[in-house]
DNA sequence: ATCCACAGTATCCTTTTCTATACTATACCA
DNA sequence: TGGTATAGTATAGAAAAGGATACTGTGGAT
């Protein structure tokens, strides 16, 4: 999603700041996932979220890194160790991820209800 | 942005389900237009919007209809008239969109604060 | 000597999204 | 008779996002 000219108005751009920041294809599952079950290293996450390849994973790990909402964290091993975590900042995504899942899953319903009221009306 | 594999956590998914709504270059824009002017018709959100195209417009109304998050009136005229509005339903998206567009606004400052300090720290 | 685990890069290719431009029908107005 | 406004559709192409696959370095175990 490109960005979008900033001289629409300037309320609605913070809004498309937010969502830029979830959006892709994998952010809001790593997001979860890490607020969840809390630090995880690099191929633990891979093997939680299965059919992400090693490319999405990190770029989409660099891309939150980028915004301050997760951390990385590497351990001069070898093999290597790196491990990522929500950063304090990061929580305060929480309560807009809740809300979402809420009104998601109220969605959900609503689609389904509307499908049936459809098949009756025929 | 394509669907994730459900499988994954279910949880999860309904908050992709909510993102998929709002993701699309316009349909933030689109949508908190309709919420701050009301009914607009067609060619009246093309004007305030800028940089959209005709088929962008078209194409995310209807993604947005298709939700029941808009509804569309047409006008048995000529020339034609198609006016657009935001449902009852769709209304319960607001609050996620406020508490976006605050998480966002406050973004903007973490991020340049960030700067600053990074700036400092040389 | 060979293989494994780890956390990545690098390269190429496909799919999806977005843009640009031209075109449609029809009533009304000059 | 030609031009305007409305709400689109059609087609082609560019750009962005995502996927598949192969490759890297290194220490320790077999």
């Amino acid at each position: 999603m490109k960005d979008l000219p900033v001289e629409i108005q300037p309320e609605m751009c913070k809004v498309t700041d937010a969502l830029g920041i979830l959006v892709g294809k994998w952010k809001p599952v790593i997001l979860l996932h890490l607020l969840n079950s809390g630090t995880q290293r690099f191929n633990e996450l891979k093997r939680s979220l299965p059919g992400i390849t090693q490319k999405m994973l990190t770029n989409q790990l660099r891309e939150l890194e980028e915004e301050d909402i997760i951390e990385r964290k590497v351990y001069a091993q070898v093999p290597p160790k790196v491990e990522y975590s929500v950063t304090e900042y990061g929580r305060s995504l929480e309560p807009i991820l809740h809300a979402m899942h809420e009104w998601g899953a109220k969605h959900t319903i609503h689609k389904q209800s509307k499908k049936h009221n459809q098949a009756e009306a025929k």
